[in-house]
DNA sequence: ATTAAGATGCAAACGATTTGCATTTAAAAT
DNA sequence: ATTTTAAATGCAAATCGTTTGCATCTTAAT
C-alpha cells in the first residue's frame, strides 16, 4: 500500500535516495556480467553525488577531465536503464534525465520543476492508483503506469 | 459559443472534442490578423477531422498531394499554440502531439497510449487538483499545473 | 490595382541521440 | 602471469525531430 499522503517520517523522499554504496552498484553489474570501467565508474559516482535527474551533458560536464566520450555516457545509459539501476524521467523539453534507483525499487516517482531555473523538487504524491485502475478497466487496458510531472514558479523565481 | 456539454449523443469525452466549425477556426486567425491561407487551412481542417493527438509528420501526411511543406506545419503549430487553439502533448517518444482545442477551452486532459500499437484513448480524469494545490503549497511554488499521461497494453495488443 | 505585413518553400543548421567500426580493456581461462 | 575474448570505448558520421535564414509569394488592407 502507498502511504504517500500519510506519511509520518520526516524525510524528503521515500523512494531510496540515500546514496547507496558503490560496491553494491558495482556489484550489480558484475552479477549480469557487464564490465566495471573507468567511465562507468565515474558515471556511477556522478549519480550518487545527485540527488535529482541528470541529463547525459550534466554527467558529461560533471566529470573532471571529459574523461568519458559523451557516447560512452549514452551507452552506459541505456544500459543502466535496461538493469533498472536508473531510470528515465522527461521534463518536456526534449532532453532525457535519469536519476539512479535504489536496488528492489522501482524509481516510480514524480518531480515539481520550475519553469524558470529548473529547479527540481522530488514529489511524494503519485496517481492514486484505485482512478489508475479504473481508467485501466475502463478501456480494458492491462499494466498500465503513467507519467507524471508537476511545473510551477519556484519561491526564488517569483 | 460552445456546445461541449450538452451534446446528447454518447461521447468518449467530455472536453469539447465535437468538430469546430471551420469558420469559427478562421475567425480566431482573423482576430489576431494572422492570415487564413492554403497550408493553414488545410492543416485546421485535418485536426479538426482527428480526435486524437497528431504528428506534425502525420498532419504533413494526412495532406492529398503535400500542398505544403512541413517547415510551414511547424510553424503553424507553434502559431496555433501560441494563440491556444491547439494543445502540444508529449507521449514521450520525442515528437511532438496536436490537438484541436476548443473555444475557452484550455485542452487541459490526458491520455491512454499502447505501448504496443499506440492506439490513444482520451482520458477524462486529471490529477486531484487539491493534491496539485497541496503540492504546490508544500514548496512554496506558484502557478502549478502538470503534464500526466498513462501507458499500457490495450485489448487487442494483450 | 497597390502595398506591406505576414507566410511559405527550400535548404541549411541544430541539438539530442544513435551507430559503424577500428581499437582497447576487463576479467575469465590457461 | 599471460592469453583470450567478449564487452566496452572513442571517434566520426549518421539520424531524427525541429528550427531558421532568406528569397519569394500572398493575404488583406488601402
Amino acid at each position: 500500500m502507498k502511504n504517500a499522503v500519510t506519511k509520518t517520517k520526516p524525510r524528503a523522499h521515500s523512494h531510496s535516495h540515500q546514496r547507496q554504496e558503490m560496491s553494491a552498484l558495482t556489484g550489480r553489474l558484475r552479477q549480469q556480467a557487464r564490465k566495471i570501467t573507468g567511465p562507468r565508474a565515474a558515471i556511477l559516482e556522478i549519480l550518487r553525488q545527485h540527488p535529482h535527474p541528470l541529463t547525459n551533458k550534466e554527467i558529461f560536464a560533471a566529470m573532471s577531465g571529459g574523461q568519458c566520450n559523451l557516447a560512452t555516457i549514452y551507452r552506459a545509459m541505456h544500459l543502466l536503464e535496461e538493469m533498472g539501476m536508473v531510470k528515465r524521467f522527461d521534463f518536456g523539453d526534449g532532453t532525457a534525465r535519469f536519476e539512479l534507483v535504489g536496488e528492489g525499487d522501482d524509481g516510480h516517482h514524480h518531480h515539481l520543476v520550475c519553469t524558470r531555473c529548473a529547479e527540481v523538487v522530488e514529489i511524494e504524491e503519485c496517481f492514486p492508483s484505485a482512478i489508475e485502475s479504473r481508467i485501466a478497466a475502463a478501456n480494458g487496458f492491462t499494466s498500465v503506469t503513467h507519467k507524471l510531472e508537476f511545473f510551477g514558479i519556484c519561491p526564488e523565481c517569483q
